[in-house]
DNA sequence: ATAATATAAAACCTTATGGTTTCACGTTAT
DNA sequence: ATAACGTGAAACCATAAGGTTTTATATTAT
């Protein structure tokens, strides 16, 4: 499985609504961070804490380009949890549960 | 897509590294607090409290047994945050990247 | 009946989190 | 050269989060 501790920025980035929003924003285009303020209705500074918070978790990236910096959403990140939720997909998939059951009485 | 607001107590419950391994304890089997507490360093209200935000986020239910608690892992809460990030999967995954643009060329 | 067990609940403490306002600084346009 | 723009950084604040110790309560075993 995906290790506990190594997922942790990234779940830690995904705890809060206003950054999966932002997440789902940047899926869309990547954006500087005056777009982004615009779609909320909190400040510019909380949002560059989020981004950076989300920039340590490795889910975006930022290009600088004069003076505007361009977030752009690195995906790869969120694979990382998914990977890590997916080690119980055989606990809440039926099928999946019943193939386990068997593969383990066979040994 | 999952709603954002929706799955907030799940993604909330997943943030903390402890309640990440409690869910990965209680995925082998159902078990009291005291048993739980006996795996982590700290003291059982701390564990209590994680477990009371775990059944907030409907990761866990509780079946009291006399004195005893037993607090099973309800794997579909875990599926819902999967279904969120999976969303984005097409992000991430290159084949399925492709598909989408020419899906989406097509029109 | 009494002791031991399994747990919850309350009060408290420290640090993290999410937000604000204010100020500073490099880049672009006039 | 100067004004406007896009942004970062600092200082500050209230509340949430994660932990502790202490106290209380119901259930089981002797």
């Amino acid at each position: 499985m995906i290790n506990a501790a190594s997922a942790q920025p990234v779940f830690r980035a995904l705890a809060d609504p206003t950054r999966r929003e932002i997440i789902s924003m940047l899926a869309v285009s990547a954006r500087p961070i005056s777009d982004i303020t615009d779609a909320f209705d909190i400040t510019r500074p909380a949002i560059a804490k989020h981004l950076r918070i989300l920039e340590q978790g490795g889910l975006i990236t930022v290009e600088v380009k004069g003076r505007e910096r361009i977030n752009r959403l690195n995906p790869q990140a969120l694979k990382a949890a998914s990977d890590w939720l997916n080690y119980f997909e055989a606990f809440w998939d039926e099928r999946l549960a019943k193939l386990k059951e068997v593969v383990e009485d066979k040994k």
